[in-house]
DNA sequence: CCGACAACCTGTGAGC
DNA sequence: TGCTCACAGGTTGTCG
């Protein structure tokens, strides 16, 4: 499921409920999911009031009163509220509580793939290693065809797999690496030093335009989120390119190509994106 | 420095 | 129905 917009639209979703309250219970069910859970912290995390939780890139940063903790969902994870006592169902695999008596709610970290994260951070967190080599948030007005420009500079690799390299632009995930170039109608295959300064004023708002519509149409099924019903509640996007393989481009009705790059699956149109 | 690729894991769907 | 295989939205680390 994840890419930033899936992360922005959790941690709206459970920002409200848990911020201002304490952690009550940390539970850790297995020793690691892609590192090992912070079970000799747990103590230390205990009783801690949760005063913010933000995002930079992909990771949910909640901000405890000594301490972060460092959310990561990879490819398979998911974050959901829910009441206390619901019991654990297969991939269930952390569970934190928040707040005390009919105010105690739960929110519980699933992950089949085990590729997601969970750290605990006692210093300054966002110096740690993992944050430190993170680049640019899309999302900010310091994102500008001009910055990107300059960060392509003598890039000779495909623009596709360059968009997604969170060194250079964090947040770019797979599916709106390939939406966003299929809306700027640039070939994902394309030197990405190699691109000019306007057709970067064309990607550059199209990246966000791809990433804010995104986050809204997760917007839409907030309440679902919130209440613990279902696993439904996120209506699947309408993608221009992205698993759309051998179907007509909507804009000119030649079929939409696949290809690996990165050994990564890219969709595009041969037509319109040049 | 760069690109290619393997690795981490389980679930799902296609094809036979 | 059941088996096998390829592949899945991410990221790090290694190797040439």
């Amino acid at each position: 499921m994840p890419e930033l917009p899936e992360v922005e639209v959790t941690r709206r979703g459970i920002a409200p409920a848990l911020e201002n309250r304490r952690l009550a219970s940390a539970d850790f069910r297995i020793p690691a999911l892609r590192y090992p859970l912070p079970h000799a912290q747990r103590a230390a995390m205990l009783g801690q009031r949760l005063h913010a939780i933000e995002r930079r890139a992909k990771y949910l940063l909640l901000r405890f009163d000594q301490g972060t903790m460092l959310i990561h969902l990879g490819m398979s994870g998911s974050l959901r509220l829910m009441a206390p006592g619901l019991p654990a169902e297969k991939h269930d695999h952390v569970d934190l509580e928040f707040g005390q008596g009919a105010q105690r709610i739960l929110l519980r970290f699933r992950d089949p793939r085990r590729f997601g994260a969970l750290l605990w951070l006692a210093g300054e967190a966002d110096s740690h290693p993992l944050l430190k080599v993170l680049g640019i948030e899309p999302l900010t007005e310091a994102f500008t065809a001009r910055w990107l420009k300059n960060s392509l500079e003598g890039v000779r690799s495909p623009i596709k797999p360059t968009l997604m390299d969170s060194h250079r632009v964090v947040g770019i995930g797979n599916i709106y690496a390939s939406e966003s170039l299929f809306r700027a109608g640039i070939d994902p295959r394309t030197p990405a030093g190699k691109i000019s300064l306007r057709r970067l004023e064309r990607l550059v708002p199209e990246i966000k335009a791809t990433l804010l519509s995104a986050i809204e149409a997760g917007g839409s099924s907030l309440r679902d989120f919130i209440h613990s019903d279902g696993s439904s509640g996120y209506f699947q996007q309408q993608y221009f390119a992205y698993g759309r393989a051998g179907q007509p481009c909507y804009r000119c009705n030649s079929p939409i190509r696949e290809l690996r790059q990165s050994n990564r699956a890219s969709f595009y149109c041969a037509r319109c994106q040049r």
